[in-house]
RNA sequence: GGUCUCUUGGCCGAGCGGUUAGGCACCGGUCUGCAAAACCGAUUACUCCGGUUCAAAUCCGGAAGAGACCUCCA
């Protein structure tokens, strides 16, 4: 149990710090085995199950000459059958293709709980189907995982969930594929195995730099989840640009002015942005979109476009309900709230201003680049001196 | 070995038969004391070989390469 909280406690920090919301209820398994007792009978009621020296299996070819095994993962019974591999154990079955609803446990295992059956535990399928009948109902609408769960996890939920409740549990199913590095799939084996502790903190051979949370999320979104995606530094360094100047936007179309026409056609540009994430949450479409919005915004600042009123309060509304809304994008930059610094960076800025002024520039020069060492960047635009925390 | 998927320009990545995807990098220009930022412009594609079609990155067949699953780990 100790074990499992820390890495429980280490998830949720990092999906904290990704900016992903958290359930409403994480479920554990071990804490629901009665139900998975109970879903065990109810398939035995309905004659899909049957024990074999105090394990329980589920009868895969029985429940297919009713139903269809093997419909999500676009698997045939009968291959199955044939290119099964022989393993240890296998003989306690009826059938190869059969799966585990109960174990009996050996005596050194440490997972032991009392069923009907024998002393042990619930099969790996069973806790998933079990759980989620209980606080999604019988039906739902969303199951979501990796690709690498299609088969056989997934399909054997789709089984023991219509044997046990004769009805279809899930409406629809998402399936995320694999990352890879540098062109290369992301494993242990392999040693190319970064963590997300790893990508925010840089401390890892193949990292040249620390990516924040938001790069990385900003990354993950720019590839669409059903397609393998690749990380690389260039890659990384990529979409932190890219990001960067997407929120740099939001900053920029507060100053805006209108003006009584519009150049460009937001009302196009928002329903743009829903047929994008209508299209299978195609959030690269969506993300291209926006950056059309980025350039429409900085076009206005440049003078090179109008907008009106009441398209600048869209685009405004367009920004917050997809990148932040949607794609749960935030802002990283560090704001300086703090007055003692703010009363000393105008104190140096000022002091940069009178030596520019001067046409001294030696010295405005080196106050910049000094600045830069500790991660201030400073800008000199039209409107006056800009400065902000690198981060 | 079996089943399935993928192969796009320097990098990442959309695309589902005809129309500029987008981001980053690079090059030229505008702006700037310089830089940065921003804008404008240019350039670089569709693994290979056949076929279907007026038209293919997109459909069909074959080859090569990569990946996933075929494990009572969830």
């Amino acid at each position: 149990m100790e074990v499992a909280q820390f890495y429980i406690d280490s998830y949720h920090d990092a999906m904290d710090m990704l900016n992903i919301l958290r359930p409403s209820i994480e479920p554990r398994a071990s804490g629901h085995i009665i139900e998975q007792i109970k879903m065990i009978e109810k398939i035995f009621e309905a004659g899909y199950a049957y024990e074999s020296n105090g394990s329980v299996y589920f009868d895969v070819i029985k429940y297919s000459k009713t139903n269809n095994y093997g419909k999500l993962s676009g698997r045939i019974l009968d291959d199955l059958i044939s290119n099964t591999r022989d393993l240890d154990g296998q003989d306690e079955k009826r059938n190869p293709s059969d799966f585990a609803l109960w174990k009996k446990a050996q005596p050194e295992h440490i997972m032991r709980w009392e069923s009907p059956w024998s002393i042990g535990f619930p099969g790996w399928h069973l806790e998933c189907s079990a759980m989620s009948t209980k606080y999604l109902g019988e039906t739902f609408d969303i199951h979501g995982g990796g690709m690498d769960l299609l088969f056989p996890h997934h399909e054997c939920e789709i089984a023991q969930s219509m044997a046990a409740n004769g009805k279809e549990s899930v409406k629809y199913w998402l399936h995320n594929n694999m990352i890879t590095i540098n062109g290369q799939k992301m494993g242990k084996s392999l040693g190319n195995f970064i963590n997300l502790t790893e990508f925010f903190t840089g401390k890892h051979k193949a990292l040249t730099k620390a990516y924040s949370p938001m790069t990385i999320r900003f990354f993950i979104l720019q590839a669409h989840y059903r397609g393998t995606q690749d990380f690389s530094n260039e890659a990384l360094l990529a979409a932190e640009k890219g990001l960067k100047r997407l929120m740099q936007s939001f900053e920029t179309i507060k100053k805006l002015k209108s003006s009584a026409t519009s150049t460009s056609d937001i009302k196009k540009l928002q329903q743009n942005c829903y047929d994008a994430m209508n299209d299978d949450l195609n959030s690269p479409i969506l993300i291209a979109n926006l950056f059309e919005a980025v350039r429409i915004i900085n076009s206005v600042k440049d003078n090179t476009e109008t907008i009106t009123a009441d398209d600048l309060e869209l685009l405004q509304k367009i920004l917050s309900d997809f990148a932040i809304d949607i794609l749960g994008l935030k802002d990283e930059n560090v704001a300086a709230n703090n007055d003692v610094v703010d009363d000393l960076m105008n104190l140096i800025i000022q002091l940069r201003q009178n030596a520019r002024t001067n046409k001294d520039y030696a010295t405005s020069d080196k106050i910049r680049d000094e600045l830069a060492k500790v991660k201030i960047v400073v800008k000199d635009t039209k409107e006056g001196v800009v400065w902000n925390f690198e981060n």
